[in-house]
DNA sequence: ATTGTTGCAAATCGTTTGCATTAGT
DNA sequence: ACTAATGCAAACGATTTGCAACAAT
């Protein structure tokens, strides 16, 4: 997923977004746009470390949530409890391992799922709808496999 | 919620679980089983704490583990990080509140999402599937209501 | 008697925060 | 100049773990 987007366009994607173009927030946003791989701020500021030595951790996680605020990556619930990071703004449905907790993007299928649902609250407004797939992913439903794969 | 069950109900599926009945694991399944609020371990121990003073946190942690490993109950990730609890065994969707994070059950839809998805790794087996309803919530969507709400 | 469970305390780990400094506008 | 953004370290909070005592089988 290396370079989707030229570095001026990320500069351009945060500036309309109200926000400095930094070195730091142009890293991070190069890094995580269109990225698949659905990574925590950890394992993001691994990554940048190589090339940003002086990158902290802080300044990760403040990205993130600016640029999640921003409409341009979307938050993703790890049920390990931590929070990784959804590359792809666009609504899309996810298959998630019960096992090893990796996560495929799959194509959106909400259309599908409305109307909104009965049963909500009065007054509650839908913004939106995916799809969750729980599955045993290729690697953790091997026949003999069982323990968590290395990644 | 209360009492959906009777205790005799809750010994018997400890034990068909492979569990053994003991009084904690009785306490923390009564009071989880059906329940709807979404709970996470802190809040569970605190609810029990009145009636069980000497019931430890992490008792009740390895409890929620041991059952929902059984399939007596499900796990929740919040979009918080805090890792709820999920009363209702059966599969069914959920509607997120964008701002509080409040989880509200709804009969399940997801009959309407198969078959299987396209675009998945070869070998994925897939188990189950909800969809996820991104919502604001009467409280939280109210005209003049900017912080999250008390609960 | 065996061994799963408990409770306590300490340890872990992801994430948040305070604050002085730096740098984009 | 103004103020957002950075980096560092300390703080936090949820969850996990080690272990000796305990109790269900």
């Amino acid at each position: 997923m290396k370079a989707r987007h030229a570095v001026a366009d990320v500069a351009a994607r945060l500036r309309e977004a109200g926000l400095r173009v930094t070195a730091p927030r142009v890293a991070v946003l190069e890094e995580l746009e269109g990225n698949r791989s659905h990574p925590n701020a950890i394992e993001v500021h691994r990554v940048l470390s190589g090339r940003h030595p002086s990158l902290s951790l802080s300044t990760v996680y403040l990205a993130i949530e600016a640029f999640v605020k921003a409409g341009l990556l979307r938050r993703l619930p790890g049920q390990d409890g931590r929070e990784r990071v959804d590359g792809v703004a666009e609504e899309h449905d996810h298959a998630v391992c019960r096992r090893c907790g990796d996560v495929f993007d799959l194509p959106s299928r909400t259309s599908i799922a409305r109307p909104a649902p009965r049963g909500l609250p009065k007054g509650t407004r839908v913004l939106g709808a995916r799809v969750e797939y729980d599955v045993l992913c290729a690697r953790c439903g091997a026949p003999r496999r069982h323990r968590k794969h290395s990644n």
